[in-house]
DNA sequence: TTGTATGCGTTATCAT
DNA sequence: ATGATAACGCATACAA
């Protein structure tokens, strides 16, 4: 008796006397079943306390109403917003969505994608990990016609739709705000340029500086990861430099974060002295005693959209696998470490 | 076409002009196959891109190697720490791990439940909503023999194990930390009374008042939920107070964190005035303008113990639940908030 | 060492 | 309107 002891169809067939599959129609609202029967097996199913196996029906079926979602970090506002997004979109049609992490790494990322397909998932949504250089293992997906939705982190891929943030124009719509606050000597701190998002949000902040005519000094752009170290080491390498820069932008939050606190230890000013931008808009942002100024990414929406992506995908149950590109637009919240505009006020509320 | 077509162990054998049994048998290594007959069948299964349908399998072991965790969110640290650590320890066995929020809600954890035991989930993790107010559903659970194991927020279940923090003690610590600090007058900003923790919390706080033969003001223990606001607000009542508080332990890090926004906003000095601890350690705490005291619940320790539990529990897989509660040691991490000892040297490197 | 047959719980096809 | 049966893909008891 160590095995789990479950009613199923046919208990009801046998209390009711009717066949399985009859119970099985009647389960099912099959129209061709009387009411009085079906009713019937209702409520016998409730007394009984029956409850479907949905591995036996997926079996059968070949469907399992789950999708998976792999992400780099669950803890990051940005990533769990897109899976709230995904959830409330997906879940009205009767899809159960299963998180996974690659903690940013490949090694994990292709185990999870290969668990998720061997459980016969209906769908994945993606965000690649900064380790991915190549998207093999998510053709494997691919050619089991698993329908496999890019967010936010990308690599081109065939017959893969995407739905992300156009970071080109983020970049750009940052560095265009710090060049309009006055600032003329804008550094950069960036990601891995492996990742697209990356290298987009980089070409952006070029593309303002060439608009604006302002020189772009190599030295001023600086590879961070998300961590707040590596935007303290940041600064202190910037600042070993022979030209100071008068703006940060900052391809993620916590390398802003970072940069802020170093900026702070050396007494300089923000925003008077130094401007900072960040980049995601997480919620810590807007409550730090010194408020960062950070772009929006609209995760919720992203979620939403991929999953909008992902039913029109299944809908249309043809061979043909439609590839669709969404691309969304940042929003900018200008706060207080880079909005001098606003500094008055703002003095006023933080009392420093 | 429309449907996936997938290797199978039949495509397998009828390749090799072998039974579909001796395939299984060569993939699951079994002893009694030739060297040669499954050195065979692996490459070939390798070169025929064959995936082994874990629902097929699983229907007929009944054992998915799937365990659910059900938590409110997701992208709180806490709770993202204790999946991290279920992950960790129960990856090496082969399990994976599906994650589902029901943001608060019962009808969502309600829902999430029922999905997962659908799915034939070997074992569900679970922290309760706050609007969860009995464990009807989880005990349909046990009655269909899946362990199911409590973490941080339990309703004591008979048959059901649990791990959780000793927050009796937490709160008895916060407070005696904040006495030791000199303070006599300590407010305390409570969670809902309806989950235990909360409960705990504030009575390890009434166990220290008493102890140190401080009077307990019950008006200054405020209810808050897990948003800054409420914590602002909390302020805002308290010093509305004849008797104004010179101490401030909130069982939240968020509530915290908006006490403190709103005592700077009335220009009211920390810690010198008045002290504050958060509960949970999430990471913005360290990081803030002034590092805010917080007690650590040590949940990748949690998850990972959570994990054990459940591991023993399917080991002995007899009809026998053995019921196992235990319960973790909080830790204080004390940082500027409170910390009037440790004030010179954080002065010195914050430079306010 | 390998093959045959059966069942896990459902649903769909074909009868009736 | 309902019943009998096969099939989804796999693993195993029983044979050989």
């Amino acid at each position: 008796m160590n095995r789990k002891e479950k009613v199923t169809i046919y208990d009801i067939s046998k209390k009711l006397d009717i066949s399985a599959a009859t119970v099985s129609r009647a389960l099912n609202q099959n129209p061709k079943i009387s009411k009085k029967t079906r009713e019937l097996v209702a409520k016998t199913a409730k007394e009984m306390n029956y409850k479907q196996n949905r591995l036996a029906q997926a079996l059968k079926s070949g469907r399992t109403n789950n999708v998976g979602v792999i992400v780099p970090y669950i803890n990051r506002s940005f990533f769990s917003s897109v899976i709230r997004g995904i959830e409330e979109e997906l879940n009205p049609h009767g899809y159960h969505v299963i998180i996974c992490q690659s903690h940013e790494e490949v090694k994990n990322e292709i185990k999870q994608l290969n668990a998720l397909l061997n459980t016969q998932i209906d769908g994945i949504f993606m965000s690649v990990s900064k380790t991915t250089q190549n998207t093999d293992h998510v053709k494997k997906a691919l050619a089991e016609n698993t329908p496999l939705i890019f967010f936010d982190r990308k690599i081109e891929t065939p017959g893969v739709s995407s739905v992300v943030l156009d970071d080109f124009k983020a970049g750009f719509m940052a560095t265009e705000h710090l060049i309009q606050e006055g600032c003329k000597k804008i550094a950069h701190l960036s990601g891995d340029i492996n990742l697209e998002i990356y290298k987009n949000r980089y070409e952006g902040y070029i593309a303002a500086l060439e608009k604006y005519g302002l020189n772009h000094n190599p030295e001023h752009v600086i590879l961070t990861n998300s961590k707040i170290e590596s935007g303290q080491q940041a600064v202190v390498r910037l600042w070993e430099c022979e030209e100071k820069p008068d703006a940060i932008f900052s391809a993620g939050d916590y390398a802003a974060l970072g940069a802020i606190q170093e900026l702070k230890r050396r007494n300089i000013k923000i925003p008077e002295e130094v401007c900072v931008v960040g980049f995601s808009n997480e919620p810590f942002t807007k409550y730090m005693e010194l408020p960062i100024t950070s772009m929006d990414q609209t995760p919720q929406l992203m979620g939403k959209i991929a999953a909008q992506v992902f039913l029109e995908q299944v809908k249309e149950n043809l061979a043909v696998s439609i590839e669709k590109k969404v691309v969304l637009s940042p929003e900018l919240f200008v706060r207080e470490s880079s909005g001098r505009s606003i500094l008055k006020t703002a003095a006023n509320k933080a009392l420093l």
